[in-house]
Parts: C-alpha cells; sequence; structure tokens
DNA sequence: CCGATGACAAGCA
DNA sequence: ATGCTTGCCATCG
C-alpha cells in the first residue's frame, strides 16, 4: 500500500522521468516504474499517464508503451491515430499499434539517467 | 464492502 | 512464438 506522499513522490517522479525521454526514443511502464523504485508498480505508472492530461506539450506520454512495444494508451490521446501520428513523426516505425523498431528506439531510464549524472 | 477492471509485466506450458 | 496465469494496486460500480 502506498500512503499518500509515497503517491505524490512516484507521481512526480514519473513526470520526471518521462519528462526526460528523447524526441525518437520510447520506454515502458515497467521501466519507468523500475526507475523510479518500484519495480512492480507498471500499472499505477498507467494511470498516472492517464490522469495527467496526456498532452504532448506538457508530458511527451505518447513516447511511452507497454513492454512489448504496443501503444496501449493511444485512446487516450483521442481515437484519431494521434499518438501514432505523433510517433512517426519522431521516425519511430509503427504496424498494427505496435512498434517495430522498438530495439532502435527504446529508451533505458536508469541508463540514461545514470549518464546524465555523470556528465553534468 | 467486494468483485471487476485496467495506458502492465514476467513466468510458464 | 502464442496463449494463459499470477502478481500489483488504485478506481469504479
Amino acid at each position: 500500500m502506498l500512503s499518500k506522499q509515497e503517491k505524490d513522490a512516484l507521481t512526480q517522479a514519473v513526470y520526471d522521468i518521462v519528462s526526460r525521454i528523447p524526441f525518437g526514443r520510447v520506454t515502458s511502464y515497467g521501466a519507468i516504474a523500475e526507475a523510479v523504485g518500484y519495480p512492480n508498480l507498471s500499472r499505477m505508472v498507467g494511470q498516472i499517464m492517464k490522469g495527467s492530461g496526456n498532452y504532448e506539450e506538457k508530458l511527451p506520454c505518447h513516447r511511452v508503451v507497454n513492454s512489448q512495444g504496443f501503444l496501449s494508451g493511444k485512446e487516450g490521446f483521442g481515437h484519431s491515430g494521434q499518438m501514432q501520428k505523433l510517433l512517426e513523426a519522431e521516425g519511430v516505425n509503427i504496424k498494427d499499434d505496435k512498434i517495430i523498431n522498438r530495439k532502435e528506439v527504446f529508451w533505458y531510464p536508469m541508463k540514461e539517467i545514470f549518464i546524465d549524472e555523470r556528465n553534468i
């Protein structure tokens, strides 16, 4: 069970990670959950995304997909393939709601943030 | 209050 | 690879 403070911290941490996802890259709910210290709370990450008003300008949540590379959150972007459009505009190849070049565009939060901390 | 559900994921057959 | 089962935890009816 998570206290309110923990939930707030989690939410903030998730926003922070998501805002760091580079252009043209994607990551997964699980990877984010892991990066914020709750490896088994991938579902909560999904809920947080849903709740955060998903607008590209606010947060690039279109760059968050599930571990298989499916655009599981596309319904949250309006039903006109908006999420897919945004990703394709960044060079991500998608077919049947699934990212084809997942390996090339996948972004590993922990790894990249570690690099950031070393470089800063 | 309790069961069902969900923008998830890993394990197993 | 494919499909099913089990963990997770907040929300909803």
